[in-house]
DNA sequence: CGAGTTAGACAGATTATCTGTCTAATCTGG
DNA sequence: CCAGATTAGACAGATAATCTGTCTAACTCG
């Protein structure tokens, strides 16, 4: 017994956990004196893929609408960090990719991503982190029922 | 090698299991019939606790600013779902509690998380779901600065 | 080719969120 | 027990994020 009240909190503790991660990736970001990029705008950066990515594809994935995905990819293509070019397979499509002016924002997000999951490893072990990791895989098939 | 790249995703990965969670428990809200709350607003609620909890507490575990839990708890309160008593002890603070009215939302929420909690299980395993909520658990002390 | 679908743009509205400031109540050290 | 520091929350104002709806151009498939 107990045992489904203790998992109700599972919840809980994937957000948390989710947005301390988030929030060190970030907060890295401004303090290597980058600061005119939003949170928002970072967690869609964060999903464009090395060979551009699609905004609807960015939409699904950042869980949001077209909408709000364009408008986002908007901002960042003003402030430089991103460009759309004309998708090769598919003219309606344009592919949404990184710019050489979004290097320092990628390496500082990186490095601190690294620094977190050090910690998380000295944590909890290196073993249990990757059992981590391993089962929200796996759980993706059913969490994620697009990619 | 490979490993820290394999690493990387753990964001997502955390992203889309919490996301994956939530979306379900509010679909379902909303599938019975309870359409004047938003995610937001959701999001503050799932978070008092049974004696009720002060903004500023749901501020912090909701990582959100007190003024935005503020704006989100009236509007709460101004459909019925909470109100706010004075805390007996301490005089500056008001406890946010559930209402009644609260009572068909919170019970249709975690009938649903259960629903999901065991299809999970049901892919992943009970004992791996288990190993996932100890892990995450544990890392709380990490990524919980608060509490 | 033609019906249905998909990508993204455009317009408009609402919601969520923040920074800053203020008051009242509590806590703390002398 | 008082003065300064802290904390809870209210109030005001601004901005950012997000949605629904509609439209056009391009693709897909029978």
């Amino acid at each position: 017994m107990g045992d489904r009240r203790q998992r109700q909190d599972l919840g809980v503790l994937l957000f948390v956990a989710n947005r301390a991660l988030e929030q060190r990736a970030f907060d890295a970001v401004v303090a290597a004196g980058i600061t005119d990029i939003t949170l928002a705008q970072a967690r869609v950066a964060a999903r464009i893929g090395p060979d551009g990515t699609r905004v609807s594809d960015l939409a699904e994935q950042a869980r949001v609408t077209k909408q709000t995905a364009a408008f986002l990819v908007e901002q960042l293509e003003r402030a430089g960090y991103v460009e759309r070019v004309p998708d090769p397979t598919d003219g309606r499509a344009r592919l949404v990719r990184l710019t050489a002016h979004a290097g320092p924002v990628v390496r500082a997000a990186d490095a601190e991503v690294q620094r977190v999951l050090a910690e998380w490893a000295e944590h909890v072990g290196e073993e249990r982190l990757d059992q981590l990791h391993e089962i929200l895989r796996d759980l993706r098939d059913v969490t994620d029922p697009w990619r």
